[in-house]
RNA sequence: GGCCCAGUGGCUCAGUUGGUUAGAGCGCCGCCCUGUCACGGCGGAGGUCGUGGGUUCGAGUCCCAUCUGGGUCGCCA
């Protein structure tokens, strides 16, 4: 591959590269649409249509030229013969290639050779009366078809040929649709759409914030937002009671399959509500989208789960439900065994957990071995397994520290029957559960266990309010700052564990995927005050940087609750796309910066001056 | 920042334990063809194997470094 450098000076070339000689484009003047390529139907026979788009194919036979006409509606074959258009307008069908586009003028026609059934307009054809080149094309470089298998990498770089591609058109249309299901549902509902600022103060608690300088104010920065928090409590502060907002959110951390530096999210807040009322309105809102969408029912309500619940059965807070497999403790039983790593753990205070591969006993070693490698991915320093055989013997790797008893115990804990692989994690509990939490997913890929026909959503609720940082040598916010405790936990705040303080915070998930998460606000000045000081913020530094809504707590402030969904994530799930890339226009790739543009790129000297910013040598 | 996967004509891939002129399908170009729709027939062009270095008589194949893209851990209040 080419260096960035070499793209860039490429991609420069391609962008000045003049209309050449040979560009023989036509005017469109005096032609109007009046179809798109599908919209045309066996019951305009014998009319006059005007249809225009990109050749996706031509097949010339000689005498007669057939041509796949393409728009993002699909399909349409126009016939150009000699006898119906004359020899000008069948030259210039010989010419025609891939991608050049045109216009045809011609009469609708029933096929008279054999009907195409993959075709939405299979039984119809143009035949053509006049042609015009709109505008020639050079040959792409990939295919423009459905179901490519052209790198990655190619596809960004040309991501104006990419999204030709009718599955790409296809994502994109069903996002515009999702959206405006969204816009149309929440308005009915007496939702008020509301535009906040891009240009923010930076608030750095949470992820890193993309900075932004101005030339008027040299030395200081705007923050792009990471969600429109703090506004839209304002705008309840201010009244708004049901307000929502399709909102861009920036966040200068990593990349993932479902995570962009900039994404959309579907951003609401209400005044005078509680968890379930904002529960209520947003099950409707996900059966309405869904039934929409992709025309698949939700059942309501829709299933909850509390945070402690799902971290015990399925070791993470978005469990895939599709599939079994849970965790189980098994800490009491291996208890006093002699097997030191279990009991080891159990003394420092932690948890032994297995999971059962059903009917994977005969698992090869190399497998297994894989297995351990993954788990020690996620910390764990090993992975314990014990093979129920066939034949009722077992293979274990901690064989000769468990009495027979002592197996037996296990392996009914674990509902184990001849055939089955337990695999166990000893270790501290948070760590356990991630390891087993994410072998559950990998063994229930490999085994096949998941139905991607299935839709499971799932709320998880009762999120612990605080979690103590190692790093930061003190309690951080598992959401946000301005989440409310729970009622019954509240006397925690003063005196107490602060790790086990619940908190009216919930999220939710759809197949195993984080699809949003909200909270009810703390909307009392004194709980913030308190909730700033357990995060270690002095009061100074608290009205520095959030004294606005501390402010606006003064002047009466409703109760209020609110949610935010990744919409890329809604809609790559709805689509069934592997990566949130086929569900965004012109996405990023994995350092953030555009293969297409090659954004984010130096700037003139005289533009930094201007900021005032000065760059160190090495850059 | 760590770990893993991939990089061979325009695209997608194959390429045996390192061994003569690096293959295929599709696409592309030319000629022919009036019912094709994975159109067909004949002919043709096009790659030195991401880049750099090394081992070797000999490297697409082995080693080191590096670039590019992807997955993931950390990170993502």
């Amino acid at each position: 591959m080419k260096s960035r450098d070499e793209v860039k000076k490429c991609n420069q070339e391609m962008m000045t590269r003049d209309g050449d000689e040979e560009n023989m484009a036509e005017s469109i003047k005096g032609l109007k649409r009046t179809h798109r390529c599908t919209e045309v139907s066996v019951a305009d026979t014998g009319s006059v249509v005007t249809v225009m788009g990109w050749v996706q194919k031509c097949r010339n036979k000689g005498g007669i030229i057939f041509v796949d006409l393409r728009d993002r509606s699909g399909i349409l074959q126009v016939i150009l013969e000699e006898t119906d258009c004359g020899r000008e307008n069948f030259a210039k069908g010989e010419r025609l290639r891939s991608e050049f586009v045109i216009a045809v003028t011609g009469t609708v026609v029933k096929r008279s050779g054999a009907v195409n059934e993959n075709l939405k307009t299979g039984d119809i054809e143009i035949r053509a009366a006049e042609l015009r080149i709109l505008s020639e094309a050079e040959t792409p470089p990939f295919p423009i078809e459905a179901g490519s298998r052209t790198k990655e990498e190619l596809r960004l770089k040309y991501r104006f040929l990419d999204l030709r591609r009718p599955d790409l058109q296809g994502n994109i249309m069903l996002r515009s649709k999702i959206t405006a299901d969204i816009r149309s549902f929440l308005v009915e509902e007496g939702f008020l759409e509301i535009e906040t600022p891009i240009l923010n103060k930076s608030t750095p608690e949470g992820a890193r914030d993309y900075l932004v300088p101005s030339r008027v104010h040299p030395g200081s920065f705007y923050a792009l937002p990471q969600s429109p928090q703090l506004f839209k409590q304002l705008l309840m502060c201010a009244g708004y009671d049901r307000y929502f907002q399709i909102a861009k959110c920036f966040r200068d951390e990593d990349l993932r399959a479902d995570r962009q530096p900039e994404f959309t999210q579907v951003d609401m807040e209400l005044s005078f509500v509680d968890v379930d009322d904002v529960i209520a309105v947003n099950e409707r809102l996900l059966q309405a989208v869904v039934k929409s969408s992709v025309g698949r029912d939700v059942p309501l309500p829709i299933p909850r789960m509390t945070w402690t619940e799902a971290m015990d059965r399925f070791g993470t807070d978005k469990p895939d439900t599709r599939f079994g497999m849970e965790l189980r403790d098994v800490s009491d039983t291996v208890q006093g065994c002699g097997f030191a790593v279990f009991t080891g753990a159990l003394t420092n205070g932690g948890t032994v957990r297995g999971i059962n591969a059903k009917g994977q006993a005969e698992m090869p070693r190399k497998k297994i071995d894989a297995l351990t490698e993954f788990a020690k991915g996620y910390g764990a320093k090993g992975l314990a397994y014990l093979a129920v055989m066939p034949d009722g013997t077992y293979k274990s790797s901690f064989a000769k520290f468990m009495t027979e008893e002592e197996f037996a115990a296990l392996i009914k804990l674990m509902e184990g029957e001849k055939g089955d692989l337990l695999f166990f994690a000893a270790d501290k509990t948070a760590l356990v559960l991630s390891v087993l939490g994410a072998l559950r997913l990998e063994l229930a890929g490999q085994m096949g266990l998941i139905d991607h026909e299935r839709l499971d959503f799932l709320w998880i609720t009762e999120f612990p309010l605080l979690e103590y940082s190692e790093e930061e040598n003190r309690y951080v916010a598992v959401h946000h700052p301005f989440t409310m405790p729970m009622e019954e936990d509240l006397p925690l705040l003063e005196s107490g564990d602060l790790g086990k303080i619940r908190a009216k915070a919930y999220d939710i998930v759809l197949n195993g995927t984080e699809l949003g998460g909200g909270s009810v606000r703390i909307f009392q000045s004194e709980v913030q005050e308190k909730m700033f000081a357990i995060l270690g913020m002095k009061k100074e530094e608290a009205k520095d940087r959030f004294g606005f809504l501390l402010d606006a707590f003064q002047y009466g402030v409703p109760p209020h609750a609110g949610l935010a969904y990744g919409l890329d994530r809604l809609v790559m799930l709805l689509v069934k796309a592997e990566s949130i890339r086929e569900v965004i226009a012109f996405p990023k790739v994995k350092d953030a910066s555009c293969l297409m543009t090659s954004a984010p790129d130096v700037v003139d000297p005289k533009q930094l001056e201007e900021l005032g910013i000065k760059l160190d040598e090495h850059n």
